[in-house]
DNA sequence: GCCGTTTTCGGCCCGACTGTTTTCAGTCG
């Protein structure tokens, strides 16, 4: 079982609780321990299997009634507490209290008062104009609670990382033409590199907020305001996003980016630690009594409490303070550190550009080299090679090799792991081939035992340089495939392959999470921007940041050493 | 329910905005 699945089940008390209006302490702690569970690198399952309770109890968040709920979902396979609590619920409760603008206590009411227990059931009442007379309520409020519906029926879940950047910058451009705008500094999750964006904040510093504020909701790009207050206003965005804009004073800017930069659980965890030095901590700086004794910067944040500074991307809590106490904070990996993009594709298969197109385009990054990584026969959607046609293909690689100065082009592909988990090609087309990346393009429902088999044996080809995106997920369209990660990092560690991190802001795999995990065991990454075209070269950036959560240095990446180093690593094997 | 260089009991982050309030509850981040 994933631990995304145990902490569903936390996440879901929490919600329950919440709703019966239980100690809202104890709401949190399940909160708190589901998303610890989800930030783990390892598996529970696993974690169990090995120390047992006690080994779950060593994890934060979680204590003796969570590590044996945890222990009865391994060994019975479900959790009574949890079916108890949800017995006591019509199904598909919790959607409604999480319809935007409703939460648990006035889903609550309506159930209590009307029978509502559906999203659709809320929506004819509020229609027909029976919410504005129950007490408490009015005609604002359900007009409020339309169009939560409505937002919720829009939403295609969260926002990718590329779209969200774009809408991001499309706003500070606008307001930074604003002669009341001092500092503006896009927060949040973007700023975080989190695969998936739910709203956008941006940060303001100003003296005079208010026509910053009117200029915010007037934007071009907005559809709907939600907010629109003295200092902090939301809208939804004609792409159907929220933005939030905040605006503090000048001494105030590091504290307040720190804020809305988040995670939430981090922030908590910094603004305990002031509680016990007697100070206290809010978007507005750090205080003892009322006087100011830091947060005009953000570095302010972390050094008054005797931390190194803590990059955004690490701002999780997966041991970030622990680490930053202890001067452990690694020197992240940057986009600079970059020399070259190892997967993409021309128009010899599903690409748009030549080979010298990319070539150039990849110079003018400024990098040293790139590879040319066509897909192989078995992927006949993207018009993938034979043997035959790949070696004219190679020979074109370097007849290119030849006419772009400045930049080396190696020549690879993007081989097929059949379903036997051989590779599409012989030894001998194998053995042209500067570089070999692997990928799975069919047969994505196998079992996870198979499919995890498939891959190591794949792995296991002395030829086979980097298993490309690693699990096959499309964000918001298609589901990773099962695969027992653990034992293919293990695999990739013990067969020398290295293991992709997909910089398309659609895949985004390996996920941060288990580049963690890649680097506790000493496996190489790539990171790669698997161009169609020219211009998604520079897509590279959302896999640095990926890489950056997952805590990884220059010298955990492949792609960052030079083209003399990385050659020797790619033959290594060979 | 979790947690402990003041505690095994008694705490548990902090503030903005809205709507329906005449002092605040609910929601949100």
């Amino acid at each position: 079982m994933e631990n995304s699945e145990f902490a569903n089940i936390f996440w879901d008390m929490a919600e329950f609780l919440e709703l019966k209006e239980d100690n809202p302490f104890k709401v949190r702690a399940y909160r708190k321990a589901a998303q610890n569970i989800e930030a783990l690198s390892k598996s529970v399952e696993e974690i169990y299997a090995k120390g047992g309770l006690k080994a779950l109890l060593a994890v934060p968040g979680i204590g003796q009634h969570i590590a044996e709920k945890i222990e009865e979902q391994i060994k019975t396979g479900k959790v009574k507490a949890h079916d108890q609590l949800a017995k006591q619920f019509p199904r598909g409760f919790l959607d409604l209290a999480n319809i935007p603008g409703m939460g648990p206590k006035t889903a609550l009411l309506l159930f209590k008062k009307f029978k509502i227990d559906t999203p659709k059931k809320l929506e004819k009442a509020a229609k027909a104009g029976k919410l504005r007379n129950i007490p408490g309520m009015g005609a604002k409020k359900e007009e409020n609670i339309l169009r939560g519906i409505n937002l919720k029926k829009q939403s295609h879940g969260r926002f990718l990382l590329d779209d969200a950047t774009a809408h991001a910058e499309l706003i500070v451009e606008e307001l930074k033409k604003l002669k009341e705008v001092k500092k503006i500094l896009p927060c949040g999750s973007l700023r975080r590199g989190q695969e998936t964006i739910g709203d956008i904040d941006i940060l303001v510093t100003s003296a005079k907020p208010k026509p910053i504020m009117d200029a915010f909701v007037k934007l071009a790009a907005v559809k709907n305001i939600l907010a629109h207050g003295e200092t902090k206003s939301s809208v939804i965005l004609k792409n159907g996003m929220q933005a939030d804009l905040r605006v503090v004073p000048e001494k105030s800017f590091g504290s307040a980016a720190h804020y809305f930069t988040g995670s939430k659980a981090h922030n908590i965890h910094i603004r305990q630690l002031a509680q016990k030095k007697g100070w206290k901590v809010s978007e507005y700086g750090i205080f003892k009594g009322n006087k100011q004794i830091g947060g005009r910067t953000e570095e302010e944040m972390f050094t008054k409490f005797g931390f190194q500074f803590i990059p955004p991307e690490l701002r999780e809590m997966r041991g970030e303070f622990e680490a930053a106490k202890n001067k452990k904070i690694p020197k992240l990996v940057e986009l600079k550190d970059i020399k070259g993009d190892l997967h993409m594709h021309t128009k010899a298969t599903d690409g748009s550009n030549s080979i010298e197109e990319m070539a150039r385009a990849a110079k003018a990054l400024g990098y040293e080299y790139i590879a040319i990584t066509e897909h192989t026969q078995s992927t006949r959607v993207a018009g993938g090679l034979d043997e035959k046609e790949m070696l004219a293909h190679v020979k074109k690689i370097r007849e290119a090799n030849k006419k772009v100065k400045g930049i080396e082009i190696l020549a690879g592909a993007e081989v097929d792991i059949l379903p036997d988990g051989r590779l599409d090609y012989s030894d001998e087309a194998l053995d042209q081939l500067d570089i070999v990346l692997t990928a799975i393009h069919s047969r994505f429902k196998m079992p996870k035992e198979e499919m995890t088999e498939r891959i190591v044996s794949a792995m296991e080809n002395k030829y086979a340089n980097i298993f490309v995106h690693p699990t096959g997920r499309l964000i918001n369209e298609r589901e990773p495939y099962e695969i027992d990660m653990e034992k293919v990092l293990q695999a990739a560690k013990k067969n020398n392959v290295a293991v992709e991190i997909n910089a398309h802001p659609r895949r985004l795999d390996l996920t941060d999470i288990y580049c963690m995990r890649a680097k506790e065991l000493g496996v190489k990454l790539l990171i790669s921007t698997d161009a169609h075209s020219t211009d998604q070269l520079e897509l590279m950036k959302y896999g640095v940041i990926t890489a950056r959560r997952g805590w990884l240095e220059k010298k955990n990446v492949l792609n960052t050493y030079p083209l003399a180093k990385l050659k020797k690593m790619l033959y290594a094997s060979k």
